[in-house]
DNA sequence: ACCTCCCTGGCC
DNA sequence: GGCCAGGGAGGT
C-alpha cells in the first residue's frame, strides 16, 4: 500500500465522478428539507438564510461542472454551486443513516434520500445563486475546462508565450485551464516529461502538445478509476466507495521511490509553497 | 505576479 | 502542544 501523508484535494476527476453519480440520483428530484450545520460553509451567500430559503421545494434539472465547481441547475433560475475545497465530499444516503462528524449541510429530497456535504476543514462551500449572481461570480473568471474544453496547442502556446512564471503554478492557475490541481498537475507533467520548474514561456510547441495530451490522458484515466482516494479516505464517492487511481499515481507522494519510466529517485520540491513531485531523470 | 489567510486532523 | 498541508479569495 502506497504511503501518502499528504492530504488529497478534490480536483476535476473527483468532482466529475461525484457529478455523474449525483446525476443518476437527484435529477428531477424535489428538495424537501434543508439544514445548515456550519454557517461558514454558506459564507458566499449574500444573506446566510438564502441557502435554505432558496433550496426549499426546488427541483433539480441538470448537473454540470466547470473545473472543480459543481453546478446543480434548479428550476426558478437558481444554481446550486458546490466547491469541495481541500477536504470536502458529497454523500448520498438514506435519511435514517447516522450523520458523520463534519457534516456541514444536509439536503433531503422528497422520498427520503439525503445529499450531505462533509467537509472537515470547511475550505469548501455551497451556495445557491441566481443567474445574475452566478454570472458575476468568480466562476466566470475560470479558464476553459480541462476535460471538455482543453485549449488547442496553438491557444496554449499563445497563452504561455513570454510567461516567466513556472509551468507548475501556471497549471494550478484556474484562469488558465480550470480543474487541474496539485496531484494531476504533477502527474501530467511527469507523463509528458516536462519539469515543473520550467518557465511557462520556455516550453516548445512540441512540449505543449505533449502536455495537453498528458493532461487529458491523466484526467480521463483518473475518472475511469473513480478519482483518487488517499489513505486518509477524505475523498470517497457519494456512494461511499473509494476512488482507485492511487495505485496509478506515477510521482505524487512517491518521494525517494524509483521513477516508473527511468528509475531515478523521485524528488519533492516546494514550488510556491506547494509540494511538487517530479523525476529529475526524465523531466529534464 | 506575488503574499497572507482561512481551517482541522494527524503527525512529530 | 505545535506544526503542517493547500485551493481560492482578497489584497498589494
Amino acid at each position: 500500500m502506497l504511503r501518502i501523508q499528504l492530504q488529497r484535494m478534490p480536483e476535476l476527476p473527483e468532482v466529475e465522478v461525484t457529478r455523474r453519480i449525483l446525476e443518476s440520483e437527484i435529477r428531477e428530484k424535489q428538495v424537501a428539507e434543508v439544514s445548515v450545520n456550519h454557517p461558514r460553509v454558506v459564507r458566499r451567500q449574500k444573506h446566510p438564510t438564502d441557502f435554505s430559503d432558496r433550496l426549499q421545494e426546488r427541483t433539480v434539472q441538470s448537473l454540470r461542472r466547470h473545473g472543480k465547481f459543481l453546478i446543480i441547475e434548479l428550476d426558478a433560475g437558481l444554481n446550486w454551486v458546490t466547491h469541495l475545497g481541500m477536504s470536502g465530499r458529497i454523500q448520498m444516503v438514506d435519511n435514517d443513516q447516522p450523520e458523520e462528524t463534519h457534516t456541514r449541510t444536509v439536503v433531503r429530497f422528497v422520498g427520503g434520500r439525503e445529499l450531505r456535504f462533509v467537509d472537515p476543514r470547511t475550505f469548501g462551500f455551497m451556495t445557491v445563486w441566481t443567474e445574475a449572481e452566478l454570472a458575476s461570480s468568480t466562476l466566470n473568471r475560470l479558464g476553459p475546462d480541462a476535460l471538455t474544453d482543453l485549449p488547442s496547442v496553438r491557444e496554449f502556446v499563445g497563452y504561455l508565450r513570454g510567461r516567466t512564471a513556472l509551468i507548475k503554478p501556471l497549471l494550478l492557475n484556474q484562469s488558465v485551464v480550470a480543474g487541474v490541481g496539485n496531484i494531476y498537475a504533477d502527474e501530467s507533467l511527469h507523463l509528458c516529461r516536462v519539469s515543473p520548474l520550467r518557465p511557462g514561456g520556455s516550453l516548445a510547441a512540441d512540449e505543449v502538445n505533449r502536455l495537453r495530451i498528458a493532461i487529458r490522458t491523466t484526467l480521463i484515466a483518473a475518472i475511469q478509476q473513480g478519482g483518487t482516494s488517499l489513505e486518509d479516505l477524505a475523498y470517497l464517492l457519494p456512494d461511499g466507495k473509494t476512488g482507485d487511481f492511487l495505485d496509478r499515481l506515477r510521482v505524487y507522494g512517491r518521494e525517494g521511490q524509483g521513477c516508473c519510466h527511468c528509475g531515478f529517485a523521485i524528488r519533492r520540491t516546494v514550488i510556491r509553497s506547494r509540494s511538487s513531485f517530479w523525476c529529475p531523470g526524465c523531466q529534464a
